[in-house]
RNA sequence: GGACGAGUAGCUCAGUUGGUUAGAGCGCCGCCUUUACACGGCGGAUGUCCGGGGUUCGAAUCCCUGCUCGUUCACCA
């Protein structure tokens, strides 16, 4: 019969580049079709590096999602892109300037900028590579960049809608400054982390020389800054002191002594030194007191200006020992005691985040928070795990002002123009040429750029087209689901809403996947610094990418961490060795005289009980799509393909594969012709290399997987009872292996089998049908069924439910070694048998069970009943023979 | 300190509304190179479902409590 060849070894690397490259010169990836679309805008790889496991799994997951529903005939888009990163991209340029010794100011803006284009190039070029590589199946036509021409535009009428809408201000606030990157940053973008520091307990003299106040301060240094010190209003010792001038040691300056009921008078020695310029307290603090703001630090965080020339362009750790140094010798330092206390990272560059003051365009956040917390109540967005709410809702509340802007050069400039005549600002789509106010030409725009997170909340739908009413975006929007890492909820999935809710009066996307975190073996976070990660393509290169993406979706729980280390992925390489395999074999079976259409095929018991199973897995697969239940669709498949398929089914058609009639080899050739092409439509989600390159072997095949129709669960192929027999044989079969292999029975070898089955057994019918069957799965071809005989002495007995079996395996029993494994199966019966026992006699559960329970139950009694019945008959014969 | 999550086989973990004699993968042990697959087949062993209470006819599953880990948020100098 053999017909079609498939290269005996499953190697990935001969075919899926080339699928690929077939797949995207059919345009096979672009919504097709009319109906509800389904569409995804992917999570954007920041074009500074290349992709990470993270990525990996992401996207294998987004493809999984993106050809089901392709294949269910929705119109579906994936949106390609990648984000300009502003900091992290600039920087990397800034350290390849530097090994060349010098620095972007070298350069000027414009030089730099263009440079920084052809980083973006190359790295971009790396990515959608490695997207291809893994088999992302992107509308690569469509596919965008947050600093692309459509995209600056959007990004320029979001900034004017929002000042139009009184959304936007600037102002001179206490801001998070980043010292290596020299810009500010947003709140979200600083990481607290536990530092064991030191409390400075220091001392500050009153100016008319009556004694001192003795504070405690984890940063000396800022003492420069310092213009006040407050203590609490009801404080005892401190009573009749406020109001009081000190003198403050080092910068000669006196500061009063306040109340206030900020502080905490059981922290320190109650009195705490007010610096405005530098700790967000104090800002506050200043602003109560209208105190003087003196801000004492560079943009690099050394000291400068406001401060004894003694102590310019000092670091902060020099400056604070110098301090600590020159207040011992006043006598004014009394104790330093260890102190943890959480300090603020710069989420990119790792320095320590200074606040300093300056001046700053912010974003009013809370009428967007409301209007995205709106979304959520009436059920416009949904999460999943639905756990995940919680942290966006407890965001939303705690909602503060967002810091767009950024003191660097890569990005989106500020689209704000001041006149150089009249101050005049102009907040402007496109650059005004003369100014409104006093006419005059020369105006200059903002140095300032835009956080990439500004263009990054518009991606839904800027992607498709918005601002301009395109096709896309009317077609296309919302989008259907977003699926990222549940890290970045809140820079960004919780800014999408916002951002979709303001400007397109949408949510963006209907579901929320927060996919797992992928961690090493041990758990821990894959970073480079640890050099624990696992690169993407190196997996396919290793494994395929039909392994990454399998293990992936198999592994990928509700929003519980994947542990890995590169082993695991054998997971879905040995799967897809599997179905590679069990492929092979059936296309080396190909009927000669033509694949029998499916009307024209004879069902057999086991026919009904797969398709049945296919059945199952089916609707399976439907139901955890829907709920985005990766590791359900991967285990279902599994099942399905490697024990239903494999292990049962094939090895059941054998008998008929190789059987001297033609019309029966081709009658069971032609059902796994069928059976394998559903199956591989049925896992192309999961592993769209391997089964389309199986598809395109097939006869009669149509042509791609990628918009075959995804299988149906028929109605007419449910045969329950024909799966309650089949289990009845598997049993039977699994007795009789156990026999075999306890007994250490040579495989080869035939043996003797008679099977008792109790007349009234609901399946002896479909076991006496199916003898051939038991035959071939137990190796036993003299398998037969008694009629009416007694068992025949030294047999090995195999009690089952309905039935036993006796195998003649006289020579080889063991016997004190079979009477004990009959002990502990008696026991085990029995301790069953009571427990099901005292359910029944239990009239509280017999009466408020559901009644099928309570029949369960019954059932399960008389089964077990018959069961131990034999078991102690069979023990009783054996302790004869002893 | 708050919130959330986790603690189930040697390891990593499933276990959806309470009702299976508690499962998978890997690992381990035994047999088998049976004409698709040794990345295989067949069989096997291993669990006070973290501890303690409670609700219920019935709890790995619900409630309370304790312990241990993790994540995240938080202005305490």
């Amino acid at each position: 019969m053999s017909q079609i060849e498939l290269p005996k070894a499953y190697n990935p690397a001969d075919f899926e580049d080339r699928l690929y490259q077939f797949w995207q010169d059919n345009d096979l990836f672009a919504p097709r079709g009319d109906g509800e679309p389904f569409v995804v805008a992917i999570p954007p790889p920041n074009v500074t590096g290349v992709l990470h496991m993270g990525h990996g799994l992401n996207n294998s997951l987004q493809d999984a999602l993106i050809r089901y529903w392709r294949m269910k005939g929705r119109p579906t888009l994936w949106v390609p892109g990648t984000d300009h990163a502003g900091i992290a991209t600039q920087q990397v340029v800034e350290n390849q300037l530097r090994k060349e010794g010098k620095s972007r100011h070298d350069l000027g803006r414009s030089a730099f900028v263009d440079r920084t284009w052809k980083v973006k190039e190359e790295h971009h070029r790396i990515i959608s590579q490695q997207l291809r590589k893994i088999g992302a199946s992107l509308d690569w036509k469509r596919e965008r960049f947050t600093m692309d021409e459509g995209l600056n535009r959007a990004v320029r009428q979001v900034f004017v809608t929002l000042y139009e809408r009184g959304l936007i201000y600037k102002g001179r606030y206490l801001v998070n400054w980043d010292p290596e990157a020299q810009t500010a940053i947003s709140d979200d973008e600083v990481e607290y982390k536990e530092v064991q520091g030191t409390l400075y307990h220091i001392r500050y003299p009153f100016a008319d020389g009556s004694g001192f106040v003795e504070l405690a301060t984890t940063r000396p240094e800022t003492l420069l800054g310092d213009v006040a010190v407050a203590v609490h209003p009801t404080d005892q010792r401190y009573s009749g002191l406020i109001g009081k001038l000190l003198k403050l040691p080092i910068a000669d300056r006196e500061v009063p002594l306040l109340a206030d009921p900020f502080v905490d008078k059981d922290f320190g020695t109650g009195a705490v030194k007010i610096t405005p310029a530098h700790d967000p307290d104090d800002f506050e603090m200043g602003r109560r007191h209208n105190l003087q703001q003196i801000n004492i630090l560079n943009p690099d965080g050394t000291l400068g200006p406001n401060v004894p020339a003694r102590y310019f362009g000092l670091t902060a750790k020099v400056a604070r020992e110098k301090i600590v140094a020159e207040l011992t010798e006043l006598g004014l330092f009394v104790d330093a005691v260890p102190h943890k206390h959480q300090v603020g990272h710069a989420q990119r560059s790792g320095s320590i985040v200074e606040p300093y003051l300056s001046e700053q365009w912010f974003v009013r956040m809370k009428p967007l928070a409301e209007k995205a917390m709106h979304a959520l109540k009436t059920d416009q967005i949904r999460f999943y795990p639905k756990r995940y709410e919680s942290t966006y809702t407890t965001w939303m509340e705690g909602i503060r002002d967002w810091c767009i802007s950024r003191q660097l050069w890569w990005g989106h400039q500020i689209p704000v123009w001041t006149c150089d005549s009249c101050g005049h600002l102009h907040v402007e789509m496109e650059a005004p040429t003369t100014c409104e106010h006093c006419s005059a030409s020369k105006l200059t725009q903002d140095e300032d750029v835009l956080d990439t997170w500004f263009s990054s909340w518009l991606w839904p739908f800027s992607t498709l087209g918005w601002p301009e009413k395109t096709l896309d975006f009317e077609k296309f929007y919302p989008t259907t689901a977003v699926v990222t890492a549940y890290d970045i909820i809140f820079f960004w999935v919780a800014r999408m809403v916002m951002a979709g809710m303001e400007f397109t009066g949408k949510a963006p996307f209907r579901d929320i996947y927060m996919t797992p975190l992928v961690r090493d073996a041990k758990g821990r976070k894959m970073s480079k610094s640890l050099g624990n990660g696992i690169d993407p393509l190196e997996v396919v290169e290793e494994f395929g990418a039909d392994a990454l993406k399998f293990t992936m979706v198999y592994l990928s729980s509700q929003g519980q961490d994947i542990n890995l280390d590169k082993d695991g992925f054998k997971l879905g390489s040995k799967f897809a060795n599997k179905v590679w395999n069990a492929s092979r074999y059936l296309l080396m079976n190909i009927p000669e005289q033509g694949v029998l259409p499916p009307d024209q095929l004879t069902k057999n018991g086991a026919d009904l009980w797969i398709e049945s199973r296919l059945n199952a897995a089916i609707r399976a697969v439907d139901s955890a799509m829907l709920a985005y239940r990766y590791n359900d669709m991967g285990h279902t498949v599994y099942e399905f393909f490697w024990n239903d398929f494999c292990d049962w089914y094939i090895e059941s058609t054998k008998l008929e594969l190789y059987s001297e009639q033609p019309s029966r080899r081709r009658q069971a050739a032609s059902k796994l012709v069928h059976l394998l092409e559903e199956s591989l439509r049925l896992m192309h989600p999961f592993l769209s290399f391997i089964t389309e390159e199986i598809y395109q072997k097939l006869p009669g095949h149509a042509l791609s997987l990628v918009i075959a129709p995804y299988p149906v669960a028929h109605p007419d192929r449910d045969h329950p009872e024909a799966e309650a027999a089949f289990g009845a044989l598997q049993n039977l079969v699994a007795g009789i292996r156990r026999v075999r292999s306890e007994f250490a029975i040579d495989p080869a070898r035939d043996i003797e089998v008679v099977v008792s089955v109790e007349k009234n057994f609901v399946h002896a019918s479909f076991l006496r049908e199916n003898r051939d069957l038991l035959a071939q799965f137990s190796g036993s071809e003299r398998l037969r069924f008694s009629e009416g005989e007694q068992k025949p002495a030294g047999a090995v007995t195999i009690v089952n439910r309905g039935s036993e079996s006796w195998v003649l395996v006289r020579d080889v029993v063991d016997l004190p070694k079979e009477l004990i494994k009959l002990a502990k199966s008696i026991e085990r019966s029995k301790d069953y048998i009571s427990s099901v026992e005292r359910k029944l006699s239990n009239q509280a559960f017999v009466n408020s069970a559901p009644a099928e329970v309570v029949d369960g139950e019954r059932n399960k009694l008389v089964e077990a009943q018959g069961t131990l019945t034999r078991l102690e008959a069979y023990q009783h014969e054996l302790s004869e023979l002893a």
